[in-house]
DNA sequence: TCACCCAGTTGATCTGTGTCAAGGATCAGG
DNA sequence: CCTGATCCTTGACACAGATCAACTGGGTGA
């Protein structure tokens, strides 16, 4: 499950897709033909970026700031069903339409690739096809690691969970075990750690108040949280595995 | 989300990895290719095929009967993340380690291909990485239905979505509406409709009763269900969505 | 400076589901 | 037929988390 990132090569840094989502080995053509069909977008924060069901044509990844995929039933109750991280690709080739909302959580940039031309490279570069593969199949582990949270673990196992893997991805990329401390803002409201978590902002709340008496965690604000033992952390999510989900 | 199977072309009956994993047009030299690295396994009932953690050896389907993923914390608690039925694909291409277990809870018939021919094969095969990516879009499509599911329904709504599922897969595929009846065999224990769906045995057997009070669902035995009107099942699921996950 | 607003916190109470426990149905083997 | 095993059902009660409601703190604009 402890898939580690790609380090970002130099000539690589403006745009993730580069490395992360296709090209691994900064290929010098396969790059040149995406510099072809590439463009900017810029989102605010709480700004919808795709309507579920909406006709999606492109794939993109995000550069910077956080995004959200959720799902919402008719009476209104929302789950959260993934998380977008910097570097993290959106977008189903080979599907037109868009499966859940995608929201911006935080003012955000992203990498986009017109769909049309960016299939027609995929078919034409086994390398991509496979880059991608290997991205679903990392995304789909995330996925059920993630039912085991939902179904099975408290609140309080919830919260640490999703501390584990914000930790992760924003502080560094190091492994964290006992000792080691994590430091890093939140980047979602309570609300939305409460429907990524299948919980009420309150208990959401309540948990992290409780954490904090407990020494489990520090916060400066209402955003910044300061882990000072990263393996008491982990203990409190329950997990046996390293947290290494979303790669 | 409703994406329509495959018809089974006469000649593939035998082993569902040629139309529905692979080879969607029946290519005579593909088939071929296959059927050199092709195996059968059997499984008992409640035998374990693949220990989480193992060495993965082999991809394949399931030709007859039913089986599971599952994860469990160290406490024991146990959540279901995936439901293989006939004609699902097994195994992760590029992997080595399987992500869980995988348990047979019926009596149940596997056909195998060896792992490093497989891909070579698929490497080989553009079209077979391309299928293989568009299985794994559906899984992940399902994978999230499911945190939906079990992050926010209600004990009740979560019998009904599970009940949809099986039956949809199992009755028939025909759309199923207001009016339509649906009539199967749930290939699971109570206790496993509760490691599904994040809930307790008891709980499973107490909504399911109520269901059956409500004339929702009829019960024959324990495990046959008839479903007077399929329409009012899904309304019971809450699901806005045709219920037509898992292809 | 004040008023307002929003995100977050905390308290009181309610309820759906878990937990524990007893008992029923079905089946296989002796 | 009885016996034990397995799976399932039902009841009584407990509790985690939801719900409803009041309040806090910090930022913004007039």
């Amino acid at each position: 499950m402890n898939v580690p990132r790609h380090k970002i090569a130099p000539q690589c840094a403006e745009c993730p897709i580069r490395h992360k989502a296709v090209c691994a080995r900064c290929d010098a053509d396969e790059l040149e033909q995406l510099d072809r069909i590439k463009y900017y977008r810029s989102f605010e924060a709480g700004q919808t970026i795709i309507w579920s069901g909406d006709k999606m044509d492109f794939v993109g990844s995000v550069v910077s700031g956080v995004a959200t995929l959720t799902q919402t039933m008719e009476d209104g109750r929302t789950q959260m069903v993934g998380l977008l991280l910097p570097s993290d690709f959106v977008g189903r080739p080979g599907r037109d339409g868009a499966p859940y909302d995608v929201l911006a959580t935080t003012d955000i940039v992203m990498c986009c690739f017109r769909k049309i031309p960016f299939e027609k490279m995929m078919n034409e570069t086994p390398h991509i096809a496979h880059r991608l593969l290997e991205m679903t199949l990392d995304e789909l582990d995330a996925a059920r690691e993630w039912m085991l949270v939902l179904g099975r673990k408290t609140a309080r196992e919830k919260i640490a969970s999703l501390l584990c893997i914000i930790g992760r991805r924003d502080a560094s990329l190091t492994p964290g075990g006992h000792g080691d401390t994590m430091e890093f803002d939140l980047p979602l409201t309570r609300e939305a750690m409460a429907d990524y978590l299948g919980l009420t902002l309150e208990t959401v709340s309540r948990q992290m108040s409780a954490l904090r008496k407990d020494g489990v965690i520090e916060l400066r604000g209402k955003r910044h949280v300061i882990v000072p033992d990263t393996g008491r952390l982990m203990d409190v999510a329950g997990d046996d595995s390293d947290g290494g989900l979303y790669g």
